[in-house]
DNA sequence: ATATATTATAACATTGTATTATATTCAGTG
DNA sequence: CACTGAATATAATACAATGTTATAATATAT
């Protein structure tokens, strides 16, 4: 039968004879030459099978048939401008999506601002995120859910390529504390406070007891959280003071606290994570690069992955 | 920048490989050779500006990228299979859409079985069926609103090209009626009845009236109607004969109706017309010849157009 | 590490898309 | 009706896209 194939550009050629009424007027719209448009229309006519024109006093107008599928020609050749004008935004990094996992309190405190202007630089990006704990940001990455998660107490996976941030740590109190008076806390300084903290589970609550234990002073715990966040609200309202990543700290310094760093060092371990498996897109590296700027102030070093 | 063109080949050799997993694959999917898929990837890549693929142990899988875009370019290769189904429809009359503009009468009682048929055999075509009056239709057929008009009483106009056909006439009466003794039905015949008629100013009642006249019998009128149908529905009632186009009275013999000619022979003229500016597509022209067929046993004579 | 499968590269044929030059056709006009 | 000028078709030809086969390079798996 009709085994030849339809091309785009007859296509093209067919649509601009329809706005200009003539083949010469098209073909100059085209940008090309006179016969050309006139092959690539006779191409196509016997290709369909159908007159493509009626002659009308000097104007070509489209025959019925033609008209017919207009709607239709007319959709591709704009999906077509459209993939190449996606690609191009891919390219400048300003089309895609990035899938991000991360620890409730980044949900709400540190990546909204950073989201925020990232993606106002790359109008055509999106973005999905989801907070969860730990265990779950781990399965998402070994399961290709996400591109990139941010965890912590990160044990290592096969699947999973991690960069592990030591952030600094810092003695959080309320503004006006007598604490306010000292440079550096110890855990002698804290001995009669009340102490807010992460779970006793948690990797870093071992650290923190730990360095009690060597001070030789008791850990007055009052409340435990899951999350330094909740820490830090706590401690805002009074209820006693607490040991957190400084970039939480940070975050509530308009809202009354104020903090110090505390000593002996204890750093808090971020990772980021992401699936080994697949190779991320462009715009979901430059997250990542971007993301993990944002934290250079608050580290204390850069480990390599386990 | 990039200047280049962004070819259908390529995005099918893209989707095949997407949906094969391999070039190899995608190449016999193809119906071509490797090298060529090859080529035609490498180029895309080139033209697209990121990587297309991530090996995962021996497997093709498409870059985040490529992903981002498969919907449009999927969609695309879709429509361009839909144009080309849809012109081969075309050319198998399978497809297109038909205007008409009718008498009243006949979009009730003679179009919709011969529509139904037409559309039966040509699942793709749709059809708008407009019924007005004379005038309405040859205005419709000026502006080429419609492709097609089915009027009486046309009196030619240059812009529309017209058929005109004599459909022959017969008194309709109600079954059982004493004039079913007879085999021909002449004025003299029906001047004691009460006569049901068209408007007194359609070219139609002036060729009665004559008649009548030319028999020296007075045209008993009670009731002036618009459409012959109007005139049969009131004969079945009751409220007297009529004298109608074949057309109508062979539909109301189910419905308690009975004729026989009459005499002398009264042409009601049909006028199929269209628009002379435009050429009409090839379904429109079937159809509009599977109707005039539909005429044919009604027939006096056909006379030429005007 | 070697065997096997997959992909890339090279040389070349065919076809699509353009060009210019020229013939033909169409619409309007004396 | 023939003439004119514009629009379109056809012919000869150049070059890019798309395909081929043959073969080298590269990955995967045992």
């Amino acid at each position: 039968m009709t085994a030849e194939k339809l091309r785009i550009r007859q296509l093209e050629a067919l649509m601009a004879v329809c706005d200009h009424g003539s083949i010469t007027n098209a073909a100059s719209e085209l940008g090309i030459s006179q016969p050309a448009v006139s092959r690539l229309l006779s191409d196509l006519g016997e290709r369909l099978g159908f007159a493509l024109f009626d002659r009308q006093k000097g104007q070509l107008v489209p025959s019925q048939e033609v008209r017919f599928l207009q709607s239709d020609i007319r959709r591709v050749l704009e999906l077509m401008r459209q993939i190449s004008d996606v690609s191009e935004d891919i390219n400048k990094r300003r089309a895609g999506h990035i899938r991000i996992a991360c620890l409730p309190g980044f949900a709400t405190s540190h990546l909204p601002d950073l989201v925020a202007a990232f993606l106002k630089e790359r109008p055509g990006v999106s973005m999905t995120i989801e907070p969860d704990r730990p265990e779950r940001i781990l399965e998402w990455m070994i399961g290709e859910q996400y591109d990139f998660g941010i965890t912590d107490g990160f044990a290592g996976h096969p699947a999973v390529e991690s960069n592990n941030l030591a952030v600094r740590t810092v003695c959080v109190f309320p503004e006006g504390h007598h604490l306010s008076a000292r440079r550096t806390i110890t855990p002698a300084d804290i001995a009669a406070e009340n102490i807010i903290h992460t779970r006793r589970d948690s990797e870093f609550f071992g650290r923190l007891s730990n360095a009690f234990n060597t001070a030789q002073v008791e850990l007055n715990s009052v409340i435990e959280v899951r999350q330094f966040t909740a820490a830090c609200e706590l401690v805002c309202k009074g209820a006693g003071v607490a040991i957190v990543s400084e970039l939480d700290a940070t975050k509530y310094v308009s809202q009354g606290l104020d903090y110090r760093p505390f000593r002996p060092t204890l750093p808090h371990t971020l990772s980021l994570v992401r699936p080994v498996t697949r190779q991320p897109s462009m715009v979901v590296m430059e997250f990542i690069e971007y993301f993990a700027d944002s934290l250079k102030p608050f580290l204390i070093n850069i480990s390599a992955r386990p």
